[in-house]
DNA sequence: CGCAGGGTTCAATTATTTTTGAACAACAAT
DNA sequence: ATTGTTGTTCAAAAATAATTGAACCCTGCG
């Protein structure tokens, strides 16, 4: 059976395939499986797809769609398309996986890193409260390493992503 | 109030901080909370604690003290250490960030981008199946770019871990 | 041996995250 | 204005993940 633009209802084989895959993969990034869901059947399709086709393949909530799309355009892992010029917004992959893997850090990554400088930052200044000086000394070093290792990988970032950058 | 080893019951402001940047850290790896307590008490230890006094610091359960630090362990983030010659094990923090990370690479990350590499080489051998040559060529596409990028994550791991050790 | 820690395991509980679905807003067509 | 279609929001329900605590296994010691 298929709806009225010729479109499988049910995902085939080979895009379950591609389904599973990208669910795995966002569970990795920490996000939602309908995240994935949605990522692989946009990835996995010839020609855009609108948010109700994404909820009659995958079987999964107007909600769940419209709230999975909305993180996804965030992280500029999918966009919006003009396809049929009916009212409806057709969206599709970019095949890039840069800008998932970018989107993630850049929503995700680089502003925990960027809150953890704050508090090591913080905790600088508790430093002169303690009193023994050997104390003191150790904390200090400990605190150290941590801000040279968050600077690294501060460092490291740009790197990663224009590296991962297909 | 003291235990019999002089130290105090409950942790300190800045110790209390430092737990803190690390629960975040590892929250941002996908580990449980807990796991980031122990780290950080451990981490801001001068010297080895054993399980007994993580548990009564940060008023966890034996069994949450005793799963984390197995977690932690296996990342080698953590190790056992001779102290005091009782039969308590004593545990100190690695504090080489490096082993956290490189242990979380090693343990989280490849096996997943392996197992994805595999379902993407059978994805490939249903390929022919597909009779539409269009539709073939384009899923044939969609497929090597992921090859292909799976590949190029595979070789920067290494380098990451490589640049992140402190 | 029998007991007293120290440590692990795992089923049950609790906390957190994800998904649902109903209510609602926007807007085009009639 | 009314209706039908597209899409969002958010409280409630369902699904997952983390934590607890009791039962259990060691091992050293009297």
């Amino acid at each position: 059976m298929n709806t009225k633009d010729g479109l499988p209802a049910s995902i085939s084989a080979i895009d379950e395939r591609l389904v599973s895959f990208f669910i795995d993969g966002v569970r990795m990034l920490g996000m939602p499986k309908s995240v994935g869901e949605i990522f692989g059947v946009l990835y996995a399709s010839p020609k855009p797809l609108t948010m109700l086709d994404l909820v009659n393949r995958l079987g999964i909530s107007k909600g769940s769609a419209s709230q999975g799309l909305k993180m996804l355009r965030t992280l500029g892992a999918v966009r919006e398309v003009n396809y049929h010029d009916d009212r409806k917004t057709y969206f599709e992959a970019d095949v890039e996986l840069k800008k998932l893997v970018g989107g993630f850090i850049r929503e995700e990554i680089r502003p925990h890193l960027q809150s953890g400088q704050k508090k090591l930052k913080a905790l600088e200044k508790e430093l002169p409260k303690i009193n023994d000086p050997d104390l003191r000394e150790f904390y200090e070093e400990r605190i150290k390493r941590l801000e040279r290792w968050s600077g690294k990988a501060n460092l490291v970032l740009p790197l990663l992503q224009k590296f991962l950058g297909e």
